[in-house]
DNA sequence: TAATAATGTCGTAAAAATACGTCATAAAAG
DNA sequence: CTTTTATGACGTATTTTTACGACATTATTA
């Protein structure tokens, strides 16, 4: 009985792991970069830009997507992506927020 | 033939998202909050502060020390396991570079 | 209107991550 | 020396993630 452990963890750990777990694969972070430098929110094409099926960019899209940090917009037949400033930026801060919170100060060390 | 794609992509994705990846469990972020937090490198009975059992936990930190973000210093029965200063502050460099490339401009509008 | 394009959804196969129990080993305690 | 203690390594069950093909749907195009 494997069970899913995770929700044992403080609600706060559990959000940030999220966050940093939606990071945790080139293929989410290359679309991030993708829409960051074609600053013109392009459309789902961006599966061109990637070594993967269309199935599976919507597949990594979609979890973006769920987390909020990007935002599709429907124009017809097509679909302009692009990054949720506000989320994005917040993210920047959760993730800025837990990695400030992990250093040691300078005079530390381990082997003493 | 679902064959892992993920080294198709940019050697420096990969890199990156493996350490978003690693940052990405619940179980992992309280492990490295714990040893920030208890500034003395306590040894392996982190097991006691976490929900799961010493073998998972043991498997958790092997992937922190692998990735280089821990390490731990046999002494007699024991191991004191404790942050990599040197390795953290590079952790939070090239995850805060990332971060800081993907932002946008004040004037730019998805939905124009 | 018929054919083509662009997407999202569903089902599913394969791979990876999680989670433990059990063993083996080395040191500390009794 | 024998018994705990503290760990790491192995094997494996379950869950999750990753990756696609096949369809269905909605707009363009011809």
């Amino acid at each position: 009985m494997t069970t899913a452990k995770v929700e044992l963890f403080d609600d706060d750990l559990q959000h940030t792991a999220s966050y940093f777990k939606a990071l945790g694969h080139p293929a989410r972070l290359a679309i991030l970069k993708y829409l960051a430098e074609s600053k013109s929110c392009i459309s789902g094409d961006i599966t061109n830009e990637l070594p993967l099926s269309r199935t599976t960019v919507n597949q990594h899209l979609s979890e973006l997507k769920n987390l909020g940090l990007i935002k599709g917009t429907t124009q017809g037949a097509k679909v302009n992506y692009c990054l949720n400033t506000e989320k994005v930026m917040a993210l920047k801060q959760l993730l800025g927020d837990f990695l400030g919170a992990i250093t040691l100060p300078d005079n530390f060390s381990c082997n003493k």
